[in-house]
DNA sequence: GAGCGAGTCATTCTTTTGGGTGATTTTATG
DNA sequence: CATAAAATCACCCAAAAGAATGACTCGCTC
């Protein structure tokens, strides 16, 4: 506003000083005072319409309507594996690696047998691991426990 | 435009009207041109800055910068539970409604007993309908019908 | 009414899973 | 080193799951 300050002041002078002038170049041309009216009229209307654009226009930069768009990202695009368990879940049921191990893969939909042949042990190991880990989950059954597992994030 | 027009050319017979009065009515005061020429001034410098703020109010609406934020949101933090399965995939599979009932359910961690009860139904034809699911999915186990479940966005 | 798909149920048999118990071997850890 | 936790394996038994087959009922369509 300072800026605008100044700049009407500035016209503002210049202007009195037009009116000083015209005041004695014409003071003898007939209808002198309406020729004067017309021109100062005309003038500050100029300025004046030039000054309402002007004050005006400061505001159009405020007026930015901020539009929030929710864009729905599916999951599998993006960050497609990097899957870390809930440590701290894990401890809390006291779950070991081995457990952890096997329970993600009998949610593979793998049988003990197959499990067994991926880590190189015997099907009964597989079952201990099992039988431990669905103890510390509570369940009864492999897709109860897999369902569990998903629940406490132990497993994607 | 056309009621600009006409309100500009209203205010201005109404000034040269005042100016015609002013004339004759202060003529005999002294410095009476000085605050004729700034009664004017005033005058056409506020129809001035009203017909520039009248001009530019229609434009700032137009001049609005709409800035889009898109904000990326995880497809699994919103709408939880409205879940409905891939009724193309089901279809393509040929899984009818019943199968995929008793599949959701496997998926839940109950056994065959327990799903009968709850469709009341047989056990064994819990069994034939996961059979038939299971041989639909490609599947030999229900941790694996469940995980091609998913897979395919039969199940949630 | 014949044919068909979906749903229902049963029977028999095999495989898998799960519970329980016990034992041995690694591997950390104080 | 002693000790505890973890991992490994074995054996037995019961329950659950799965495979294969056949049959019955509906509701629909040609």
């Amino acid at each position: 506003m300072k800026r605008h300050a100044l700049i009407f002041g500035l016209i503002g002078g210049l202007l009195i000083a037009a009116l000083q002038y015209t005041q004695y170049r014409f003071v003898a041309v007939e209808h002198s005072l309406e020729i004067y009216g017309a021109l100062v009229a005309v003038l500050f209307a100029a300025l004046g319409i030039w000054l309402g654009v002007r004050l005006t226009r400061g505001r159009e930069i405020l007026r930015e309507t901020v539009v929030v768009k929710e864009v729905l990202v599916p999951a599998e695009a993006r960050a497609p594996d990097p899957f870390s368990p809930d440590r701290t879940q894990q401890k809390v049921l006291g779950i070991t690696e081995r457990e952890l191990e096997v329970l993600a893969l009998v949610a593979g939909g793998f049988s003990n047998r197959e499990i067994a042949a991926q880590l190189f042990v015997s099907e009964n190991t597989i079952k201990t691991h099992c039988a431990r880990a669905f103890d510390k989950l509570g369940a009864a059954r492999r897709t109860q426990a897999v369902q569990r597992g998903k629940e406490l994030g132990l497993l994607p």
